[in-house]
RNA sequence: GACCCUAUGGUCUAGCGGUUAGGACACCACCCUUUCACGGUGGUAGCCCGGGUUCGAUUCCCGGUAGGGUCGCCA
């Protein structure tokens, strides 16, 4: 049997973390199985849908390089879409729901109260065999015990959760529902839905949640909670599925960053882990410099040049040449492409502040000869070259007395307006004599 | 309140009926260094508690505690 999973968001809340990683083990089962990974999209309530929590989740996905094989191919209810258990969006299916439903009740399965449609429920304990958890036998509460049976059609006739998710899972041939674990105690209703439609259940498993680092659940009000805040947030998608490969699931080799195309290869779904896990930002960004380390050049220019120009640089206004050398000299130093723009910004702008910490210290009466004598060895320069300015500032601070670091550091503030950044001697060959001779004669003036 | 799940350093995890309980992030110190970052070396820190089984439990069983989830005409 081809194995069959499915992604089933509902829009009404932004594409969150923890529903990120429930579409990235169901997308990993079924690459590593070599079955169909379903998007569904279920938006059966009306009042707090939004079409823009519909593109974020399939822009989403799509950014994480989660696509699917079967499901909408944009984000609108009555577009296209692809496979062949459609529509994918639930507002679309209103009459494979009431067929089911008028199913239960000729059949004495589902009854009719006050307006609303109830199904009876069993009210036997119903055992759940999870290829996570484990097998799960679960009683009735006590607020269950006093009235089993539960809304499956509102009495505005709309239809319940419960219903649609396990219609569409049954329409869809789905062969294994991955989920939240908070779906966990749901589950026997589910199965109760199955046995009345006279199938059995497909396989379940149960993930463990991703919490807050507290230990709180994580809900969309928290910070990092929502998919938009890596995706404009600097991070690569790399780095975000890594992470969250890492999270209930483990190579068990010492190993932390592998190619997804291994955990493809590896993921199962006995593997699992069974407890939650807490989100550490620390250690995805750990990740994020890993990988933003080892991009290759056009990969690495590509998001530069996107985080300059969200930031408001324009790179076109100077030369390829230029702006290729100089974000050269910030691979490595950064992790987050959303620290470029300030990291990087004194080579696209001639006026900028100088950072207040610095100014106190290196911008001091006594650096003032010094600068001045070290911005004349530099005017002499020809060619402008790294090698040349390290040769030259280090005779200059020899004949001064002073360590390197005396003139470097003062150097660095007057010519980028920090006191950290790429290295000097690099910067200042990539922005050019005259630049640099510019920007030392301002600071000069600046210390007067 | 009831029902369900879970429990290895601060965090993510590996592991086992007998191990000096391993790795990673974070943190601290030192080295490297023009800053930052990287890299290197070293370090602090862990098997929730109580019973039971056993020659021996972090590991198996039971109980407790703690955390999480569910019990909607939300999904």
């Amino acid at each position: 049997m081809k194995v069959r999973v499915r992604f089933a968001p509902s829009p009404t809340g932004f594409l969150h973390i923890g529903g990120a990683r429930t579409a990235l083990f169901n997308w990993l089962y079924a690459r590593h199985t070599g079955g169909t990974f379903v998007l569904r999209i279920e938006d059966t309530d009306v009042a707090r849908n939004t079409q823009a929590a519909v593109n974020v989740i399939l822009d989403g996905l799509r950014w994480l390089g989660l696509e699917w094989d079967e499901g909408p191919i944009t984000g609108d209810a009555t577009g296209p879409d692809k496979g062949d258990c459609g529509p994918y969006f639930q507002s679309h299916r209103k009459a494979n729901y009431r067929a089911r439903v008028e199913a239960l009740l000729s059949r004495g399965l589902a009854y009719e109260h006050e307006g609303a449609v109830k199904f009876k429920m069993t009210r036997e304990p119903v055992v759940i065999h999870d290829a996570v958890v484990g097998d799960v036998r679960r009683e009735l509460t006590d607020r269950e015990a006093a009235d089993p049976d539960f809304v499956i059609v509102r009495s505005d006739g709309e239809p319940v959760f419960h219903l649609v998710n396990v219609v569409d899972d049954l329409e869809m041939n789905i062969t294994h529902v991955i989920r939240g674990e908070d779906h966990l105690s749901n589950t026997a209703k589910h199965i109760a839905l199955f046995r009345a439609f006279g199938v059995p259940s497909p396989q379940y498993a149960h993930i463990p949640l991703i919490l807050n680092p507290d230990g709180t659940k994580m809900s969309k009000r928290d910070q990092g909670a929502l998919m938009t805040a890596y995706m404009d947030g600097g991070f690569v998608p790399e780095a975000v599925v890594n992470y969250l490969c890492l999270l209930s699931w483990s190579p068990k080799d010492n190993r932390e960053k592998l190619p997804l195309a291994e955990v493809v290869e590896r993921f199962d779904l006995p593997q699992i882990l069974r407890a939650n896990a807490r989100f550490d930002r620390d250690k995805l960004l750990w990740l994020q410099g890993e990988y933003a380390r080892e991009f290759g050049d056009d990969r690495f220019y590509e998001l530069s040049i996107h985080a300059l120009g969200r930031a408001g640089f324009d790179t076109n206004l100077f030369p390829v040449d230029y702006v290729k050398a100089a974000l050269d000299t910030c691979k490595g130093k950064i992790k987050l492409f959303n620290e470029l723009p300030g990291y990087a910004g004194f080579y696209f702008k001639d006026e900028f502040d100088y950072t207040p910490d610095g100014v106190k210290k290196d911008f001091i009466p006594e650096n003032k000869p010094r600068l001045q004598k070290l911005r004349d060895a530099f005017a002499g320069l020809s060619p402008f070259i790294a090698v040349d300015l390290e040769i030259a500032l280090k005779r200059v601070a020899g004949e001064l007395g002073v360590k390197a670091g005396v003139l470097v550091h003062p150097a660095r503030l007057a010519c980028t307006g920090n006191t950290a950044g790429p290295s000097l001697y690099h910067l200042l060959e990539v922005l050019g004599k005259d630049r640099v001779l510019l920007r030392l004669d301002r600071a000069l003036a600046r210390m007067g």
